[in-house]
DNA sequence: TTCGGAACTG
DNA sequence: CAGTTCCGAA
C-alpha cells in the first residue's frame, strides 16, 4: 500500500503550464481507477474536470490565474459533455453546478467569489479527502508515467524535483 | 448567478 | 455514496 508523492520541475511536466512550483500524487492502478481508463470504478465530476484541465485550454473549461483555480467559459457545453461521460442527457449547467457546490462540504473545491463561473480546486485537501491514510515514498519516475493529481507545494515540502 | 435543502437514484 | 433532479431564496 503505497502512493508516491513528487515535487516536479514546471517546465518537465505537461500538467505544470500554467504553474511555477507543483508537487504531484501518483495513485497505483489498484488504488484508482482513472476516468479515462477502462476501469470498475464510476467517474467522478473532478476525474472528469481534471481531465479536461489537462487536455489543455481552449476547450469549455481552463485554468485560471491563481493555483487550483479554473474557470468555466462555457458552462453548458461541459454540462454537455459531463452528460455524455455519465449517460445523462439532460444534464445541464444547473444541475452540473449542484454537484460542484457539494464538493464545498467535501472540501474539493470551493468558489472564487466575484469571478463568474469561477471555482477553485483544494489540491491539497482533494488527496486526503479521497485517500485517507496514504504515505508518500520518494521514489523517482518519468514525468510522461505522471497520469496523475497535483497538490501545492507546501512550505517544508516533501518530494524529489525532477527534471 | 449562486446557494443549499430535500427527495431520489444506481 | 456521488451525484441528479427540482426549486425557492438571496
Amino acid at each position: 500500500r503505497q502512493v508516491c508523492a513528487y515535487t516536479l520541475n514546471p517546465h518537465t511536466s505537461r500538467f505544470a503550464h500554467n504553474f511555477r512550483v507543483l508537487s504531484a500524487v501518483l495513485f497505483p492502478d489498484w488504488a484508482y481507477k482513472p476516468a479515462w481508463s477502462p476501469g470498475s470504478r464510476q467517474v467522478q465530476l473532478w476525474h472528469f474536470l481534471l481531465e479536461l484541465l489537462g487536455r489543455g485550454s481552449g476547450g469549455a473549461i481552463g485554468w485560471g490565474s491563481e493555483w487550483g483555480e479554473f474557470v468555466i467559459r462555457d458552462p453548458e457545453t461541459l454540462a454537455r459533455l459531463w452528460g455524455e461521460r455519465k449517460g445523462k442527457p439532460h444534464m445541464n449547467y444547473d444541475k452540473l453546478s449542484r454537484a460542484l457546490r457539494y464538493y464545498y462540504n467535501k472540501r474539493i473545491l470551493h468558489k472564487t467569489k466575484g469571478k463568474r463561473f469561477t471555482y477553485k480546486f483544494n489540491f491539497s485537501k482533494l488527496v486526503l479527502v479521497n485517500y485517507p491514510g496514504f504515505q508518500t515514498c520518494h521514489q523517482v519516475i518519468s514525468p510522461s508515467a505522471l497520469h496523475v493529481f497535483l497538490s501545492p507545494c507546501v512550505s517544508g515540502s516533501q518530494g524529489r524535483t525532477i527534471r
